[in-house]
DNA sequence: ACCACTTGGTAAATGCATTTACCAATGGCT
DNA sequence: AGCCATTGGTAAATGCATTTACCAAGTGGT
């Protein structure tokens, strides 16, 4: 279409002026004295050749490239990454910002390489983000680089953006109790005297001590726990088979995850008990699957996009150190029985309880 | 840690050599004639210093920036896209490339933006992908910028990289009828009748015209032909189950894809039929939910990362137009039950061609 | 002794936008 | 008339790597 892309130069020649005017004009910069004249003359011009600066040139003196990078081990496995991702890119869109996209795959020699990479393009910040969170190993960077961890924690870069998993644990057990049950609640994935020494995950740890604390506070207890260390579908389906032949008085399942609870859906329904009728199933993250199955399952969801997008907002706003924690949605839909409880009050404490939860937070509105 | 990036300059220095030496050594020109000193001297500066150089400031001169736009509709919905972009990171960490990503949501206004906005850093090409394939609308481009269209086609740009869906469709009924299945198959997605004048999308016709031409070939027909617009397990399941009310002699479903697939299986089951044993099913795309279901689901899936991969090849190796087919590889599970043919020499033959596809393709670890 | 190469380099221009330092002309004031 | 401020600009330096044009010293041949 066109031979070679404007420049400044040729704008300032079309509007009769020299470079230096044109870019204080385009630029805005205040307490510079042009005419309104020069004003119109270069807007003029740099409309009519379509003028669009060379972010790579102004990167040499102005050390910005409106570009971040976002570097993670793993992009495509789960929808958890993708979520992340997308809510970069739409702050970063919001923000005038490109984003470079990296896989590590876990490899540190692979996560080095892509700090170089990303280095060597002058990136304004730099996004880490793990899909297991935990405590991510980062290289030396130069003191001036902006980093922010999504997902993970590390001690030398203190801004990061984790889901509120403590109180997505508590409102799975509220859940339970404001439907009425008070016993026979069994926990499948976890099992904290097999796991004693076991590190899952930073957050991992945290929706279990929100998920226990709320269970004391209203004065329940578990019926079994059930351990393993894949959280896959056919980990939950041996568990809750072995289960239900095991023992007949369980009534609700706090699954740890979603596939977890797939595989809970067909162990029970080959035993001939129904979900949301016979038994109660809850769990975490709001896969895909969720809304697969029948009954839909009332699940915690993960608030990737959410967090995507904070991250860059804090990364962009050279945000003070700190967690920033984001409210998981509790996305009700039909996998909860509701039963005549054995003790009301307990019921109405959780309804309450969880009923601040989501007002504290806006948990609800906060994955949309 | 560092206050400053180590410049050409201070390499230069170090060595004791001008700028020019040290640019031209460590670019490694042919047919300049610098002592073996010089190179020892430049190298060993380079290295001291930890020299990388700024890629935007070279750009300027070189006008290649090792980076390529991944221009999409969508990145996170389904698992597709993010396989496409990580067989494109893969590729392009392989190739020194980074990948700059970004989605438009559809949206012709958003597209627009992103082309610019990435042209204005100077990417070395662009790929467009879409997840549902189709012909996508690309607004005008300066003539020089290399294009690939992913899971998409454009009359203006000729490389495109899409799935053999036609092989694909083949590849389907031929598993079936290999099993010995020949009578009682319905296809539960599509039905041409219902659906004349209804686009899908590009790789969908093919899908169905591979199908269709397949069970021509091997003499065989559908029993039932079911249609609908959404893909989703709900749907699955009402028309499977309309289908297992209506009428007796179903023994094999083609699901058109795997969330259909799903809906299927519910279906199924319900009506006491067990997947695998008393029905058949095979379907497309090889989503995660496929091996999560009991029996495995087996199905023709769409080899995303190796597309992804395909593409960035594509694009850095300036290639001329032309389609390139990725086959779509045959993941065996356990949902196809095993008959006795009515007709052996007709599963005989599907034996046969089933082969040749997988044979003439190496569409088994085509996406590994 | 002189020319023609070869060897081993360097100075300076270039790409593009930003920014600092400076300048000419005009008007106002005393 | 002389001086200062203000108005409305511009020239040139800068950031960094690449690349073209050029040069000095040495070598070999005659």
């Amino acid at each position: 279409m066109f031979a070679k892309r404007t420049t400044l130069a040729d704008v300032a020649r079309m509007a009769g002026l020299s470079p230096t005017a044109a870019s204080l004009i385009l630029n805005g910069k205040p307490d510079t004295r042009f005419s309104a004249e020069a004003h119109a003359r270069v807007h003029a011009a740099a409309a009519e050749l379509g003028y669009r600066p060379n972010i790579g040139a102004r990167a040499l003196r102005t050390d910005r490239t409106l570009s971040i990078a976002f570097i993670s081990d793993v992009v495509a496995t789960t929808r958890f990454a993708s979520g992340l991702i997308q809510g970069a890119l739409e702050e970063a869109e919001r923000a005038g910002h490109v984003v470079l996209v990296m896989e590590t795959r876990g490899e540190p020699a692979r996560e080095v390489e892509a700090i170089e990479a990303v280095l060597d393009r002058q990136v304004d910040g730099i996004i880490f983000g793990t899909v297991r969170a935990r405590e991510l190993y980062v290289p030396d960077l130069p003191e001036a680089t902006k980093v922010v961890m999504l997902n993970a924690t590390n001690p030398r870069h203190g801004v990061s953006v984790l889901p509120d998993e403590e109180a997505g644990g508590r409102a799975a057990v509220d859940l339970l109790a404001a439907a009425g049950h008070s016993e026979g609640i069994a926990l499948i994935g976890q099992n904290d005297e097999a796991e004693r020494d076991l590190f899952r995950s930073a957050t991992v740890d945290r929706r279990i001590r929100g998920l226990r604390s709320e269970l004391a506070q209203l004065g329940l207890t578990l019926v079994a726990e059930e351990s393993c260390w894949d959280w896959e579908p056919h980990n939950g389906y041996d568990l809750t088979a072995e289960l239900l032949d095991r023992r007949t008085d369980v009534r609700a399942l706090l699954c740890m995850n979603d596939r977890l609870a797939f595989g809970a859906y067909q162990a029970c329904t080959e035993r001939g008990l129904t979900v949301g009728q016979d038994i109660s199933i809850v769990s975490f993250d709001n896969d895909e699957l969720a809304s697969y199955l029948r009954p839909g399952l009332t699940t915690i969801g993960l608030p990737h996009v959410v967090m995507g997008r904070e991250a860059v907002r804090l990364l962009l706003s050279n945000a003070g150190p700190g967690e920033r924690l984001i409210p998981m949605p509790v996305v009700e839909r039909s996998s909860i029985a509701r039963v005549t409880p054995a003790r009301s009050g307990t019921a109405d404490l959780a309804t309450r309880r969880l009923a601040e939860l989501r007002a504290g937070t806006g948990a609800d509105a906060a994955d949309a």
